[in-house]
DNA sequence: GTCTATACGCTGATAGAC
DNA sequence: GTCTATCAGCGTATAGAC
């Protein structure tokens, strides 16, 4: 296990403000007084505000392309791979959940980043979307519509960050197996 | 029809900028400017800035709580119930797109609210969760997790605002149907 | 009901000493 | 790597003229 560096601490610390009160509402004086340090202080470490919420906020949505893109290459069927997806967010809902908080609420907040930040996601609804289309057209899903099952299936693993941390300490087998349970066995034929 | 008050159209010209860029990072001057007069004229027509946010988010919460309390004192089962609470969600969601965006977005911003707020909120999930409950009790739902499946089901209900937008005009009742079919459904025995 | 003028604390960020 | 000192601009809000 390697020793945190101050950089790394700078963004644990500032997700955990961002995840409580907004990235607006967290000034740089919260963050260095919540490090133990002056505001200025901080400028040796990252360059501008704005570049600690993009280091946070992309850093996740590159796990999602690329844990997606894993998902969608495996060959398995429609089913299986809407488990992965879950396995997939509950995974870094648990890991990171202060950063996931970030992403989830302040991403319009991203400055020249935001247009990177869209067409990741654009690309990994896109995706997503045509699991379950072909999943519907294989009948291995019932034939409900493709945008409201997303829509369903995204708002509870987007929001797993609000949710994990009452729970203390999760067991993501367990919490993904609840999860395929109620979000899947629904719709499975 | 009658006519829209200054006050009421400062409350829903605020909502609509506390969805896009969030309470903190919206100014005086921003919804001043967006109401075609200078921010201390806002002051004529409300006491403070957070005075806007109040009357926002708490008029959203007790919505909730009075179709909550209708809804509980109502003869019927779990299932219609759950139905009924997701038609619940989707009318107000519908209504009141832009203050339910302040409501989920930015209820922590609320000063000396907050505690009145949490306990609207405590008290509709407790609501929710018996109902639950009672349904598995009854052997109308399915043996799972009643927190999970309140967190899921709570979830994608709460996130309704973001898609509302985007699918231009809503038909609450096809919406409530395809909901009910996918969050419900599954669950049935 | 809106305006101009103004108060004044707080904001992100920089310069330069140690 | 942290500090003190500093800055220009923006934040909410008030006073008082029209």
């Amino acid at each position: 296990m390697q020793k945190e560096t101050r950089k790394e601490e700078i963004l644990r610390v500032a997700a955990r403000l961002f995840k409580n009160k907004g990235y607006s509402a967290v000034t740089m004086r919260d963050l260095a007084t919540e490090m133990g340090i002056k505001a200025a202080s901080l400028y040796n470490h990252i360059s501008s505000k704005q570049a600690i919420l993009q280091e946070i906020v992309l850093a996740i949505a590159e796990d999602f392309t690329a844990g997606m893109h894993k998902i969608i290459e495996a060959d398995s069927n429609s089913i299986k791979k809407l488990e992965q997806i879950i396995d997939l967010h509950v995974k870094i809902a648990i890991e990171n959940t202060d950063g996931l908080a970030a992403l989830n609420s302040d991403w319009m907040h991203l400055e020249s980043k935001l247009d990177y930040y869209l067409k990741l996601r654009q690309d990994y609804e896109n995706n997503y979307r045509t699991i379950i289309e072909s999943g519907i057209a294989n009948k291995e899903i019932k034939a409900v519509k493709p945008d409201v099952l997303m829509f369903s299936m995204l708002s509870t693993l987007r929001s797993l960050y609000l949710w994990i941390p009452k729970k203390g300490n999760v067991n993501p087998k367990e919490l993904s197996a609840s999860l395929a349970q109620i979000l899947i066995k629904g719709i499975n034929i």
